[in-house]
DNA sequence: CTGAAAGCGCTAACAG
DNA sequence: CTGTTAGCGCTTTCAG
């Protein structure tokens, strides 16, 4: 049997509640706090958080539901959560819903009831739908917004205006978009911060084949430069672009958004949106917990419901000056590699 | 107030203590078990898990280690466990001690206390520590190995050897693997399959740069095929030796081990040995549950307490048969790009 | 087969 | 400031 609080106040002189004060928090006598922990610590006394969450009503856990853990976007958010976690002592519950709405739904329903506050990570659920599952009061959702929920989100729009900025400083006039899902909200806020002059393609799967895919309509336009829904894509994208014998950056400019860790690995190495993933979680965790409130502080006022934290643009090199050979287009659709010598041994797609 | 056991009992006409063997499996007539069922179901009961812990002593939860969810590998393996945890219904805790042993310690002692068993994936602390905190009654390794506790591992060896055959029998005579860190328990299974005659680099980090530093080395030797300790390390290395300029897989052939999601995106696409991560973690998952006993069923005895889940070697286009030109290192350390086209524009590392 | 009653370990009133 | 007393919601003896 594990020590229980009887153990220490025996052990201590003193009544369960003084313990249960002691430990807690609540109003003794320095004298006798001090008997108690020096008790506890002796015993090797370790509260029993079921017992407490029974009374209290809070579990001390926290859940977290992202779309695909194998997205190392969700992955390093997950990251920055569990981190600040660790430190804040609390556990949390982790649940891939597979991008599924429906297992969306039913996690927030199901983890609502067992965890003190939830963090949703970019749900896949329409607005509606999450007012109506999710505790507004025990919920912060990340890389998302919805009116009446708290969130905390990059300014996603703001990132595509600086990507477009780059390769418009680079002499790039005909830029395009390749957008991501349309029912998506990342989608959407990127758009919203695009000129009205970028060419809009897709949408695209927001995955690696979504960009093979999008290499042909890419190159079926006369554009020098792309924007990538996501880093995923763009890579995919640099893959059909080889494989079409089109040199990057040289007769097109690629640029992703995400600033995944597979960004700096490409080839070539992808110019992209850093947003700031784990980041987001550490804040979102933090918010969370100051909207719940700790065991003895209160559920603390939330001044900003809506915390935007800034993007950053990585220039590396798949994006560069406008080659003066103008856009490719002209040449017409090639299935071979061309002059340029950059194609390499690409043996499949 | 959510519904409680007394308001099941009161709407079924029985008492709570019929409603609590009725729900979980007690002996009770069909038909009484019936009705608290419909009266249950009509009010929305769902019985409280925290009060049911603390008598039961089970959480009904379990918790997952892993070094780091940002590497692919660990994030596949966590999304086969949480999965399969759905389907059970059971919570899962997942934690991220960032490769540090002396975090994971903690998270096993401190874990362990919140939930009904662990699973600790590829811990990084040695065999005694690991006995002297994990409760082998509650407590599943995957892929790790560690007498006297359960574990879940693919067949690290024969996977080496399967891909030691591949280059074999492609033509090369020259091989190399590249080991991981010395201390790494994978990595000594690795080099527990490959024939003598295999030249051993490293230890190398585990990582991309750790390839790319690799590169280096393997071109000082005069080898025509390099085994790698895992795919990220493979694409460091082909970074490397893309920008050496040499040519792949026409003058070196490369093979990952692992197969994560990237083996298929590199340039040129992996050849790598399949293991099987989600599915490690479903079967963990699944041996630790029959282990620790659901609220029924009593704990079982395991039968095989080492599970070995087979790997399979996946072709792809960055190994090739032995060109008749003969190992490259005959033309000693080039710093730019030779005659091979197939540098392309890094102009990064 | 069913009901009454006794707690699981802890905290929160309420007196003292 | 401290001790006593109730329970939190559930399962589980123990009688009937």
């Amino acid at each position: 049997m594990r020590t229980t609080v009887h153990d220490v106040a025996e052990a201590a002189g003193v009544s369960v509640s003084t313990v249960s004060r002691a430990l807690t928090g609540g109003s003794v006598s320095p004298a006798t706090r001090e008997t108690v922990m020096a008790a506890a610590e002796r015993l090797g006394y370790r509260p029993n958080r079921t017992a407490r969450g029974l009374i209290t009503g809070r579990t001390g856990n926290l859940g977290l539901i992202v779309p695909d853990l194998r997205n190392p976007f969700f992955a390093d958010v997950a990251k920055g959560v569990t981190a600040r976690a660790r430190a804040a002592d609390c556990g949390v519950f982790i649940t891939d819903t597979d991008e599924d709405p429906a297992a969306e739904l039913e996690a927030i329903a199901s983890l609502g009831r067992t965890t003190d506050g939830l963090l949703l990570c970019s749900p896949r659920t329409t607005d509606a739908e999450l007012l109506e599952v999710a505790d507004p009061s025990s919920t912060v959702l990340v890389h998302r917004r919805v009116p009446g929920l708290l969130s905390v989100a990059a300014d996603i729009a703001g990132g595509a205006r600086q990507a477009i900025g780059h390769l418009t400083a680079l002499g790039h006039r005909r830029v395009a978009f390749l957008a991501g899902p349309d029912d998506s909200w990342a989608s959407r806020q990127r758009l919203a911060g695009l000129p009205a002059d970028v060419l809009r393609i897709g949408a695209v799967a927001p995955t690696f084949d979504g960009g093979v895919a999008a290499g042909d309509l890419v190159l079926a336009e006369p554009v020098t430069a792309v924007l990538a829904y996501n880093d995923l894509v763009a890579i995919g994208l640099l893959h059909r672009l080889a494989t079409r014998g089109v040199a990057v950056p040289e007769r097109m400019s690629v640029a992703g958004y995400d600033d995944i860790s597979l960004a700096a690995m490409s080839h070539p190495p992808l110019t992209t949106v850093a947003v700031p993933k784990d980041r987001a979680g550490e804040v979102a965790l933090e918010l969370l917990l100051r909207r719940i409130g700790a065991p003895g502080r209160p559920p603390a006022e939330i001044r900003d419901p809506e915390v935007t934290l800034p993007t950053g643009l990585v220039v590396r090199a798949s994006t560069g000056p406008l080659s003066s050979a103008g856009p490719h287009s002209a040449a017409g659709p090639q299935s071979s590699a061309g002059p340029q010598s950059s194609a390499g041994p690409h043996s499949s797609s």
